[in-house]
DNA sequence: AGTTTATCGAGAAAAGCTTCTCGATTGAGA
DNA sequence: TCTCAATCGAGAAGCTTTTCTCGATAAACT
């Protein structure tokens, strides 16, 4: 367990050249923690990457690669023991300590947002939400009280908080930024579909639900309009079966 | 405006192999489609890759290449047109022809995605909800009926929808996509942190928060490390301090 | 004990995505 | 009209991520 964490240290930081994490690794990790603490959960001990993969739809080589980056270290034959591993990815991921937020935008996503129980299990902790509307203030949703927002620079300053979630409308996501930079956060989760413009040293995550519908509906575009291409040049080519593939999804 | 479309055809299809298009591509375009329609909508007409990439913090020719996925022609000196682009961006994505959606899940999530109004511009129609739960049925959420569950499957047949969402918890995700597939379903939007098993023909697109969320707080991890490290540095510099560098992070 | 097989770890190769470079084009100004 | 500067388009180069390959290791089986 020593010698673990003295890896991750080492691999992450003693070369001075902090070897960077590829973004698609970081979002697999995870994928990885969930599956192996269900299995953990369920009384196994031990897990190997083709079994990982095999469930997760991955490469095993993808996943050895995504794991050492954890520094956590398997054994041949046997697989990676369960519980380091689980341990070694929280580590990995700044999980193991809690984070604190604050969430800007008590309407409909901010208040699914604050019902995410899941969140305190992955280092984040909404401690309270901001809002404008004079109805909200005061109100208090899955828990979490709403206070003004005028009222947030300050107690982020004062309480620490160094996460900031913005789910207001576009038109007043870069004056919540801006906000949340005079208060001293430090990484903003934007769930509006803005470029937010903040000082070098603060990490933005822009979540665009929109990005992820384009990458959806393309594939459906395409594969409807290639589905009756395709039709037409299998009958072409096999020139017998009359097997139409689009018939059975209702076009 | 013909030609264009006749571009698309050629290149996405009428070459045998559709050249791929590249997942990040995808994922930019509605950024790409937000600014343009923005710009058109102050009376712009045309736009260069230059002024498009200052915005959005891409390089220019990053945008040019994806910009030409859509078929529409830009001029030397001038840019793009501006309304043939946002058309054609609506029409590579499939979001000129508006399609419908069955929501399973009107829970938290559930609601939050039926209230976003925006996505029937994008082509996404979500023309009513499904649970089981005996006090949502029959309640209506953001103008959209909830109906019992065990109707959609027929009435998804009936009504030739073909994108299903589910925002329902992990347990029972699975089962609703069984459901989802029998109605004909042809792509399933998967809020569910679950790994759906679906015929080769279904497209499935999972959105998961924690995927994000692990980007954020490694890179918040990684930065206060990063501080406490370079704070530690500039001690060991002054004075002589051996310090395990995993100390400070706790916070 | 020796052999076999599953697995890890690391380096090499391949594939995919982004950035660079350069020629071609076009509008604006001399 | 001629030159200049901005821009597109396309191919080359460079970087990142994924996949392949192979040797080493450790458990299970003979």
């Amino acid at each position: 367990m020593d010698t673990v964490e003295k890896n991750v240290e080492v691999s992450q930081e003693g070369a001075g050249q902090p070897r960077a994490v590829p973004e698609p690794t970081l979002r697999r990790m995870p994928l990885y923690h969930r599956f192996l603490k269900d299995l953990s959960s369920r009384g196994a001990l031990r897990v190997s990457c083709t079994e990982i993969g095999l469930e997760l739809g991955l490469e095993p080589t993808q996943v050895r690669k995504d794991l050492e980056f954890t520094g956590v270290a398997g054994r041949p034959r046997v697989g990676y023991p369960l519980g380091a591993m689980v341990e070694g990815i929280e580590r990995f991921l700044g999980w193991n300590n809690v984070n604190e937020a604050f969430l800007v935008g008590a309407g409909n996503l901010g208040a699914a947002l604050m019902g995410y129980k899941r969140f305190a299990e992955y280092g984040l902790n909404i401690i309270a939400a901001f809002d404008n509307d004079p109805e909200k203030i005061g109100t208090s949703i899955h828990g979490k009280d709403v206070l003004p927002l005028s009222k947030m620079p300050n107690l982020a300053r004062r309480m620490h908080v160094l996460i900031g979630i913005i789910a207001v409308p576009d038109a007043v996501a870069q004056e919540v930024a801006d906000l949340m930079v005079a208060g001293g956060i430090l990484a903003i989760w934007n769930f509006a579909p803005v470029q937010l413009r903040v000082p070098e040293h603060v990490i933005v995550h822009k979540e665009n639900l929109y990005c992820s519908l384009a990458s959806l509906s393309q594939k459906l575009a395409k594969a409807l309009r290639g589905q009756a291409q395709r039709t037409t040049a299998k009958l072409e080519a096999t020139a017998g079966v009359n097997d139409e593939s689009g018939s059975e999804i209702g076009l």
